[in-house]
DNA sequence: GACCGCGTTGGTAACGTTATCAATTCTGTC
DNA sequence: GACAGAATTGATAACGTTACCAACGCGGTC
């Protein structure tokens, strides 16, 4: 069914069928009435695919993220696909896996459909695709991550003040052996972040841990920095081995939800008192922070609006703003709970961790 | 650039250069090589919005579902995704609230932009605007829920039988109070199911726990029997207002994770202990149960694959089967931790309840 | 009564690709 | 060297919409 049927059937030329079913130029009250009248008839729907060919809006946006599945990431997508709603776009969905071909795959992909957005949380370190993608007539706006060098607008918090706030709270309270536990991709070592894996967000992150340090005076250990990798098990086990070794930490910083759980998992496997033999700090709130006792005491970041604010410019953009891309800084919140305290009298041993999962 | 541009500076007939780009048809190696070589120099890039047009398909699969950032529904997007990446597709997303008119309209809005498939959560208890979809040619796969009547292809769990099998536990371990508690839209009275908000899901669950109690000769008594709605403040209430009543009950079934939620907040505010004071089962396992002490006891479903199984049945049609449309069921697995135990001896009193959340 | 202006109408040309089909060139064989 | 058959090539017609522009009718004005 397309507009020239339902013109014959209203017995009227093309182009009023045209106008009336999309909206545009004028029309008589009876006309559109005759029109509407046929559409409904022939049960017309418009092809919005046709319309975007000659308007050159799809009225999508695409969109470039690790991983759905994580909370964060939902979160956010969540809230560009709501302010997109109210903008009339739909949101395009692509999982990147940190893995940076995935991600130019995708924003190849999205170049060719036309999308008239792209946000991007990106993995990778050059630019190149994006500036693909700008050339375009793309805009493009960075979600969660700075990518130095590109001039894009970008939609982040400030992780290095919020991670060294969070840890001199340990320093305040006396600790020196603080631990930092983070999910960039691990490198031969284990430990070390494996080249072309530097996430933005955990330099920063790690970064303000230094920070922190260096003001309270405390020399740094390259053996309290812990790139685990992006599963649960693994930081688990790094935690493990951290925590059973002999000068262990007495102080713990988690930068993100998956190293959170795979610390706490290994906490709870070596039957570790919070915050009596450990305190933790986790980075990013939760739904089940509440609900572990002791409560786990946070810096949350609000992850929803960071995710509408992307979609807001991405739309003022579609629209024609002009204005020189710029990078817009969300607050973070400290969220104390329960999960911090003063630095344990005495070491207490923990029990043998055991081998399972 | 188009396709004119890069045959006129490639020096071939237009079609030539088409069929080069498309990788379709046949050309000597000579010709492809220039082709390309003038592509790339000029930048170009398909328009598959164009390629849409006049192939017909536009490689996105629509997907309708509650909310991306409930847990649930983030690992069934993502099971379809990847599905649908592997067969070169991208998902659009919307989310729907459980509103059936949101859905309606983001279904409209995916047959305007011809979707090549659609995975829809239906909150809407009628088909109209899917068989509207299914007559447009557009194949429509059900997920998570049956709509009756709907000959559609539907990939759900077994969950009248895995909530028997469930609450069977609580039985046979001698609970004769158990209740229910679902995230349903609630009536006006708070306990009962709102018109038109009668989820698949949620009956089919509340009835697997009608059959359990039938099968052990326990009297059915409505006040155990929660609706609570989406929000886990509202659960939490329920719960709250449920262990301060005369007549207690000693196990709890929540039939999703936010009702599950809120659920342990009201029992951690009660100081109840689980399962001394209240046995516990959850519907849906999360990334959080096993952080919890006691372990939470689930019933875990495959969520994932429940998505992949939608993303792939669709793939299918879309190739052109033509089987009947039918149902899937997946199977889901009982979990057995520490959350669940005998029927206390005697009812131990719980804590005030304090007002906060 | 002729003329101007405005709301309405319809024909037709885009948009950039794939599909069709005829024309041309190449390859191998007798 | 001629010929069949295959491979390659290019002109042109779709796809279904919006954009453009000319033509029409109607009321009001001089």
């Amino acid at each position: 069914m397309t507009i020239p049927d339902v013109a014959r059937h209203a017995g009227v030329g093309q182009a009023t069928a045209a106008r009336v079913l999309g909206g545009y130029g004028s029309a008589s009250a009876a006309t559109r009435e005759r029109v509407l009248a046929a559409a409904a008839e022939l049960g017309y729907s418009t092809n919005a695919v046709a319309r975007s060919m000659i308007s050159g809006r799809t009225d999508t946006l695409g969109v470039v993220v690790a991983d759905v599945e994580n909370a964060y990431f939902a979160r956010a997508v969540r809230g560009i696909a709501d302010v997109a709603a109210k903008a009339g776009l739909q949101a395009i969905l692509a999982n990147s896996d940190e893995d940076s071909e995935k991600e130019k795959a995708a924003v190849q992909l999205f170049i060719e459909r036309r999308v008239d957005g792209l946000v991007v949380a990106p993995a990778a370190t050059d630019d190149a695709h994006l500036a693909r993608a700008v050339s375009a007539g793309i805009p493009v706006v960075l979600l969660d991550r700075v990518l130095t060098g590109a001039a894009l607008d970008t939609v982040v918090v400030d992780n290095r003040g919020a991670v060294k706030a969070a840890v001199t709270r340990f320093t305040e309270a006396g600790h020196t052996r603080i631990a930092v536990i983070t999910s960039a991709m691990p490198g031969d070592d284990g430990t070390r972040l494996a080249p072309g894996a530097d996430i933005w967000t955990t330099t920063e992150r790690v970064a303000g841990y230094r920070q922190a340090l260096r003001a309270a005076g405390i020399p740094r250990s390259a053996e309290l920095i812990r790139h685990t990798g992006y599963e649960r098990a693994w930081a688990r086990s790094a935690v493990l081995e951290l925590m059973t070794s002999p000068d262990r930490p007495t102080a713990l910083f988690t930068t993100d939800n998956v190293a959170t759980l795979g610390t706490l998992d290994a906490l709870l496997d070596l039957d570790a008192r919070i915050p009596d033999d450990v305190s933790v700090i986790g980075f990013d709130d939760a739904e089940w922070t509440t609900l572990i006792r002791p409560r786990l005491s946070v810096v949350s970041q609000p992850v929803q609006e960071l995710g509408g604010l992307a979609a807001d410019i991405l739309v003022r953009r579609i629209n024609g703003a002009a204005a020189r891309p710029r990078r817009h800084t969300l607050n973070t919140t400290y969220i104390a709970r329960e999960s911090t305290g003063p630095v344990p009298a005495r070491t207490r041993r923990l029990r043998a961790p055991t081998g399972g999962s």
